[in-house]
DNA sequence: CAAATTTAATACCATATGGTATACATCAAA
DNA sequence: TTTGATGTATACCATATGGTATTAAATTTG
């Protein structure tokens, strides 16, 4: 198939490590050396797929998005359960992917945050984006929970998706200085406890208006 | 009085100027000679001073917990306002330090806590050192309002301390991260709520019990 | 004045950095 | 088998890094 020689390694697989790379030690911390000699890919490879150091940061940023930080916020987003349980399971899913004993500590995301200083104006913007997501992610399922009555009509949704949001970075940073599993879960169900759900009626039976999209479930 | 040539800057200076520049761009952000340009101390004399740039690290954050950590944690324990208001002072100390507009943004050890991979382990050990002490002051305070009984005695202490622990490492991201004064004040009183404070029984001689700083009032 | 002493300034070292030019290897198609 | 395309590998560049040796200044004491 493809014409010239055949590749050695596959890019995917480099750019996985080199997201490792990142999260793990941040923008200035790795360099492209170390990326060379971690992903078995020669620097000219590494400049020829990717472009500069900048590009590959922010590739690496977008495929942490993509496998991690994406998928728990389509779940919160889109999940039929009840507000508590999404919620809960998003902060767990923060605490997991930020204690994953195999994979770097913490959250790239939040990493990012706090290196800005050193790295490049389009990467700090880049983390402020991504950052800015999860706040609306929540904002967003705070707003139809207000909809459904899962949460009373004068919930103030902005402060209450900034405050989760930002229980999320509390993990992230706490999850990097190396506490424990024990620690994060009693902080998420200290948190939880601020979430002022009331409790739902079940829908008497005839044509429940909002499980529309549950009953078609993809 | 000092028998060699004079001193062209205070060594309390430089010690200043290197804190603000390692808070702003971390260990690895801040070289040598960025430090020597913006002290004025030619790079030998940081070296006779003050020792290699670990060293250096190490006063820098010292100098930072007995300017800024060090007495709001003193207050947090000595101060004898009620619970929620000595909380809320923490926690806006936290945010009015983060956010100062002449100095760096964020806090120092929160930094230290997301960079730490780039580092000698040392320092590590230095920043998760200091980072305990946060979540002690607060257990030390939370007991003392058990005991005085602003806590009901079934307060789980260390739950609550590592909380509003967390709750400082939130707002030093976020204000890092940029966020304007309302948000972060937003997510303080968000955080306060989740405080079970009990009303004191004033021992009362017939003055108005909740009145009094009110009238007194600035 | 002339030691003696403390600091400052310059130049320097070995190494690491991001990035590239050049030469070599390996395949499909002609 | 030649040709063109695609990849790899090595060496290299200018600059920046943490750290130091050396030399020049400025002050007190004798």
């Amino acid at each position: 198939m493809a014409r010239g020689r055949p590749r050695k390694t596959d890019p995917d697989a480099v750019l996985d490590t080199a997201m490792k790379a990142f999260w793990e030690r941040g923008f200035e911390g790795t360099s492209m050396n170390d990326l060379s000699t971690m992903t078995g890919m020669a620097k000219p490879g590494l400049y020829a797929n990717f472009g500069d150091k900048e590009a590959i940061y922010a590739k690496a940023m977008e495929r942490y998005c993509s496998a991690y930080a994406g998928p728990m916020l389509e779940d919160l987003i889109r999940s039929d359960d009840s507000l508590d349980v999404a919620v809960r399971r998003f902060l767990d899913g923060v605490v997991s992917t930020a204690t994953e004993t195999m994979g770097p500590k913490g959250c790239f995301v939040a990493n990012n945050l706090v290196e800005c200083a050193g790295m490049p104006s389009s990467l700090e913007a880049l983390g402020r984006y991504v950052d800015e997501q999860r706040q609306k992610a929540l904002a967003m399922r705070f707003q139809s929970a207000v909809k459904k009555g899962e949460l009373s009509a004068d919930t103030d949704v902005k402060s209450l998706a900034e405050f989760y949001s930002g229980q999320a970075l509390a993990l992230a940073v706490m999850a990097r200085a190396g506490a424990q599993w024990a620690v994060l879960y009693r902080f998420v169900d200290t948190a939880m406890t601020l979430l002022p759900v009331t409790e739902l009626e079940e829908p008497d039976d005839g044509e429940p208006e909002d499980h529309i999209e549950w009953q078609a479930g993809s």
